[in-house]
This record gives structure tokens, C-alpha cells and sequence, in this order.
DNA sequence: CGGGGGGTTGATCTCCTTCAATCAACGTGG
DNA sequence: CCACGTTGATTGAAGGAGATCAACCCCCCG
């Protein structure tokens, strides 16, 4: 049901969108020939749960297009986002055989799965793999840890300023524009996902979002479409050095 | 000055007692020699800075006996810990170097560092190391995450049982007895060290921890030494299931 | 037209911070 | 040996940032 093997995907590592940044990056020919023994695409519609938490992992894998959501549950339903999956984001523990998180499909998404044991005995033969994902999940460390600041020490205000910079930096990089000018982009959550994200409740969300629409630091046209005039004011705003930036 | 040569430090890896946890621990006996080569150890004594963030970093290394923290600052002072390094903990990360967050030791902490680029070429040719570290590095992920739930979802009371529990746990399988029956340690930091890993003011943590103490869910002997009759208790107070625990 | 999902805004409440006083333990120098 | 300062911790009173509860809006879709 929910694999469905689908015409949009890329039939090709060769021609992968995501080839030079996912976890196969630094892979050779004959090794991704290896890969595409094990893979198989899966697609997942817009609010589709991709993952419980504490269900049997039998695949890992990337994600090639869309957004997915990592987070956490307590028991009386107080949820927080642990990770914010891109594409070329990994999913999955190599070594771990249940799921620690929930995994969310917020968009449409498109994932390309490995089955997981085979995927493992890969890794231990090919360093290629296990290098990248090194770097990948030492990236990945940082940004908890950069989250860890903004969720212990930052206000309603800052959190807010902190994650519309990094949604806007990353965007910025993806269509390779620079940092100067002002900046443009569609929020890719909804109120109630970016307050699981920054340890918030979705009305603190929304007013802090029209508070720095008042004050000009933003401009929005419908709920999502967000326009940076100042992105240094943003910076600011978010307690973030201006200039540097989160990583020196 | 910093750097001084002390008896009291393990002569020989095989004698190490981080040797079966750290990130040479799955080194070959020859693997240990070239090690061995670029490997110094170096004391710090409790409340010394170990690395400022933002500084050259020439080396990388592991923590042999002693508890240092991992934080970062904002330009107004607050202060986050992000991580809380404990015996065979490894600090600083190959392929970048400047340091992204402070080091400090809170207890005498001694540590066996290896010089950066050595180690670093050595890394790539021996598999054994980039495994141990993946390893490392993916669990040091899944606490950070396990911390962005308290951090931002959990009540000052739960924040005070999640980290307590947390050092009774850890303190337990250190001293390889059952989580039957009390558990007694001691705090290995300060209430304002408390309060910069929980992202609350030093007040709140005493307030709270009075507050565990009056109803019975700890018991206290002076400011540090703490007896917890029952873990189930701990573990409900934390807004954890008490059964599984945090990793199911 | 009705209904539901996503979003905004208002009023009130509460948990935690802030500011401040006090205390115990400890070391140090007169 | 005692006065003194320091550091870590506790406790109290007051205030505020964000949560909670609730009403309402907008827009799309069946």
C-alpha cells in the first residue's frame, strides 16, 4: 500500500538529484551498482506517517524529495521535533533494528530505501558509506546541539527568528543565491509543527510571527510566503551573532 | 603550563581503562602502536577551561578519568550545555579546526589527545577507528535528541527527575550493579552546572530539588549525595514510561 | 451550504524567572 | 583562633513570558 513504485523517481543513481550530498556521495560506479541491488523507492503522501516509533526498522534510507519530520512523544501527547529532514537527509540507525522516532512525511515525499541488512554488510566492506555518514552525523550533532541553545536559552521571539534564518539560509543556498538582498521562501510547516519544533504552542507561534511581521523584520503574503527585507535584522532578532553566523 | 606529564596517567593502552569504550576500542594491537605515536595525555584541573570556542583546535582526544561539559554562549551570557563528557567520551571533530563550543573540566579531568592532522590521516587508512566513532557519534546524536524532548516539552520538575535519572542510570551500569534497589551517587555538578544543562535558572533547580526531597522522591545527604529509594518512582516523576526506559 | 483544517487574536492563569536576603562550609590572613 | 570574604546553595516575594482556554476568521472542498 504504501510502496508504490512511481514514474517521477529518479531510475538512475547517475541522474539522482541528491547524489552528491546523500549518504552514497562518495561512492564509486561499481559500488553504487552495488546499491542499486538493495534500493527501491517508496513515495509517501503529505501527512503520511512514515515511521512509528518503536516499530521494526527494516529498511534505512535518503530522502530524495519533500520534507519529513523526526519527533518525539511523551505519553500525554506533549510531542517535541528532534530533526528536520531534507533532501539528502538520512533516515535510519544502521546497527539498530527499531525506529526511535516517529518519521512524518510533511510534503509529498519521495524516499530511497535500502533494505537494511544488506545495506549493513555493504557498509562494513565499503568505507565510502561509513565516511560519509561519519560527516553526516557529526553535521547532524552540531545542528542538535545549535537546537539545544535555542530550545535551553532563546525566547519565544528568538526561537521564532532562529528557525525562519535557517529555513531562509537554507534556502539560500539551495537555489544558490547569496546571502545579500533580501531574501524570499515559503515556510515549509504548518504553526502547529514549527511550535513541536521549537518547544512552543502554535499560538505563541502565531503571535510571535505577527509581532516581527509588526515590527517590518519580516514581510508575509498569506500565511506562508515569507520575504526576509534584512537579514542581518533577522540575525539580530534571533540572538545570533550578525555577521559570523551560527557556525565560525 | 597546561600540558604537564603526570605519573598518576595509564603508561600502556593495554592497561587503559577507557580502552574497551573509547574510540580506540576497536583498534588492532598494531593500530595501538601507531596510536601510540601521536597520542599525550594532559591534566586539567576542575574549573579550567580545557578549549574556548572559537579556538584553534590541534587536537583531538578522549576523556580518561574525570566529567567535563560542553557549552555554549551568547553574547548576553546565557549559556547552554550541550553535552556532558564522561570517561572515554571523545572531544573535537577531524576535518574541522576551530572549536565550536567551550570545554570545561568540572572535576580534574585527565585526557588522552591525539595531534590532529596525524590522526586524521590515520583515520582514513584504519576502518577500525571511523567505525568506533560512527558508533560514538550516532549515540552521542540519539542523547542530544533524547535532550531536545526535555529541554523543550518537560516541566522544571521533569527536567530535574530526567537528569537525575540519567546519572543514576549511568552511574549504575558504571558501577555494574541492577537498577533494583536504592541507588546512591553523587551529583557530579554544580546546581548552576544543573541548570545550564536544563536550560533553567540555579533558583529553579534548588526549588525543585527541595521539592523532590519533601516528597520523598530523593533522598539528600549535604548538597551532593544523593539516595533514590525507588527508580520506578524517578522514572514517572521524569514523564518517562517507567518500565522500558528511555531506549526501548 | 456545511464542515473542517489551518491560522489569528483575546483574556486569564500559572509556572518559572528575577531580584534579594540568608545560610553553611571553607579557606585565609591578621 | 576569630573575623572576613568567597563560593555554593536555599528560600522568599514579586513580576512576566508563555500556556491555556476560547472565540473567531479564512479558505478550500465535498
Amino acid at each position: 500500500m504504501l510502496n508504490e513504485r512511481n514514474l517521477a523517481v529518479p531510475p538512475e543513481c547517475a541522474e539522482c538529484p541528491i547524489r552528491h550530498r546523500a549518504v552514497c556521495a562518495r561512492c564509486e560506479s561499481d559500488e553504487l551498482e552495488q546499491l542499486d541491488e538493495i534500493k527501491y523507492y517508496r513515495k509517501f503522501e503529505a501527512g503520511q506517517t512514515v515511521i512509528w516509533s518503536g516499530d521494526q526498522m527494516d529498511f534505512v534510507g535518503s530522502v530524495v524529495s519533500g520534507i519529513a519530520t523526526l519527533t518525539q512523544t511523551m505519553e500525554d501527547g506533549r510531542t517535541q521535533m528532534v530533526g528536520l529532514l531534507l533532501p539528502s537527509d538520512f533516515v535510519g540507525r544502521p546497527g539498530r533494528n527499531s525506529a526511535a522516532y516517529n518519521v512524518v512525511a510533511t510534503t509529498d515525499l519521495v524516499m530511497c530505501c535500502f533494505r537494511k541488512t544488506p545495506f549493513e554488510t555493504m557498509m562494513s566492506h565499503t568505507p565510502h558509506i561509513a565516511q560519509r555518514l561519519l560527516e553526516m552525523t557529526l553535521d547532524e550533532l552540531d545542528a542538535a546541539r545549535e537546537w539545544m541553545l535555542v530550545l535551553g536559552r532563546k525566547t519565544a521571539r528568538e526561537k521564532i527568528a532562529s528557525l525562519l534564518s535557517i529555513i531562509a539560509r537554507r534556502d539560500a543556498t539551495l537555489h544558490l543565491r547569496g546571502v545579500e538582498g533580501p531574501l524570499v521562501f515559503d515556510l515549509p510547516l504548518t504553526r502547529e509543527a514549527m511550535a513541536d519544533y521549537l518547544g512552543l504552542t502554535l499560538e505563541t507561534v502565531s503571535r510571535q510571527i505577527s509581532a516581527l511581521k509588526r515590527d517590518g523584520v519580516i514581510q508575509l503574503e498569506g500565511k506562508r510566503h515569507v520575504t526576509i527585507p534584512d537579514m542581518g535584522r533577522l540575525l539580530e532578532e534571533a540572538g545570533d551573532d550578525a555577521d559570523g553566523g551560527v557556525f565560525v
